[in-house]
Formats: structure tokens, C-alpha cells, sequence
DNA sequence: TCCTTATATCGTATATTTACGATATACAAT
DNA sequence: ATTGTATATCGTAAATATACGATATAAGGA
């Protein structure tokens, strides 16, 4: 089949579907509570309290910095990784509008 | 290789990534926007304003009913679909909770 | 310099999603 | 009864996501 239609829909639409899709496993969802939680935590931290690989941690973090919500330091041979906060009150207030604007009360 | 973890997280991580997964493709956020502007609508009028075949929408309702989100009422040889309110304020508010809980103001 | 530690990336297998056309179903109207 | 209309479901192909072990990379310490 020719592929993917998503392009051909609103941008605001994409983008906030983009966050939705950040936010759609409930590993990336875990590791942002961990992170507030823990204020700041290195990758190993955040393997030891997830059921599943380093590996595979280390590609849900990427997909949640690529979606703008978390930051990673480096720190010698570490990463230390926490929340974007400025990012997620952005991502509060497009879900926010997305709710009104759907007539959400 | 064996799989999915998604069950061995908390079932209040599960819940809310799975709203998030029906969000997050650009076609549902346009058609919860287009139900709430039309009331409601049957499916050929969603057909026609979105860029993806009729049996691509049909697929993209039955996400968007299994996760709550609208209902469907049948209308003779036709279906009448609209937002279903109540979950979206219950689905406003978890996602309130995620960001709240999280540390965003 | 060599070893250890921490993390990312690669390669890969399987699962799931997205998309379509074709077909089935369900009802209304003729 | 037959036809037409609306929608869902089936079959299927391609894309993407999820998961792991193995390997690469980068930095610190011996």
C-alpha cells in the first residue's frame, strides 16, 4: 500500500498526536513518574526499578526525548535524565485545549 | 523474543497509556474534533472530511469506541456517532492527575 | 595503557498498527 | 424479492513498535 496519511493532517492535530504517542506505553509513563519523583535519575536507576532490559529502557528514553519530555546530562561515563518541565506544562495546556476544544468539561 | 511487558506495570499506568494510544494518531484527534463540532455525525460525513478510506475510518471508530472515547448509535442502515462526554471528563482528569503528579503546574 | 562501568546503538525477531480493496451484513425503499 | 445505501469486517501488505542480547562508545580509575 502507499503509506502513512498522517502528514496530511492538521499540524496542531499531528503534534499533539506525537505527545499522545509519547505517552502511550506504560513504561515512558512509569519513567516519568520515577523522574519526578526522584527529581533526577541516571539510566541505571530507572533499569532497576522497570521490568524490562537496559536496552530497551534506553529506547523508551529516547523516545520521550524526542518528544521534548525529558532532558538528558551528561555526567562523566552517566546520563542523568529528568523531567522537561517547561516542555510538559506546554503538553498539559495542548491536551488542556484538545479537552475544551472537544467540548470537554 | 517473548513479549510484551505492558502488563507488568501498574494498571493506572496501563489504563492512561492506552487513552493516550487511542490519541495518538492525527485521523482520531480530527475526528473527536469534528464530532464535537457536528454533535454528531454519521460515518460517511467523517469520511468526507477526512483524507483516508472508508474502511480506514471504520478501524479508526472501533479505537475510539473500545477506549470509551465516543459512542455509536445505530440509525437504521446507518450509525450515528458521537463524543462520549462523561469518559472525556473522567480521561481530563487522569491525564490532570499524570501531569500533576508529575510535577507540572 | 588497560580495565571497568554506564549508556547508546546495532541487529534481529515478533507484535502491532495503518492502510486499502473486496466482501459481508443490515436495513430501507421500490 | 430485488436493489441500493451505509457500515463493519476480512484479507493482506507495508510500516512501525517493542523487546532482547551483543557490541560499540565514552569516560574514569588502576
Amino acid at each position: 500500500m502507499a503509506y502513512s496519511k498522517k502528514e496530511e493532517f492538521p499540524d496542531q492535530d499531528l503534534r499533539l498526536a506525537e505527545i499522545a504517542k509519547a505517552l502511550s506505553h506504560p513504561a515512558r509513563i512509569k519513567i516519568l513518574r520515577i523522574l519526578n519523583q526522584m527529581n533526577s535519575c541516571m539510566v541505571g536507576g530507572l533499569v532497576e526499578q522497570l521490568p524490562i532490559s537496559q536496552s530497551t529502557v534506553s529506547q523508551h528514553l529516547t523516545e520521550l526525548r524526542k518528544a521534548g519530555l525529558i532532558i538528558g546530562e551528561i555526567d562523566g561515563p552517566k546520563v542523568c535524565y529528568c523531567i522537561n518541565k517547561e516542555q510538559l506544562t506546554k503538553t498539559k495546556k495542548a491536551f488542556d485545549r484538545l479537552f475544551s476544544g472537544i467540548g470537554c468539561c
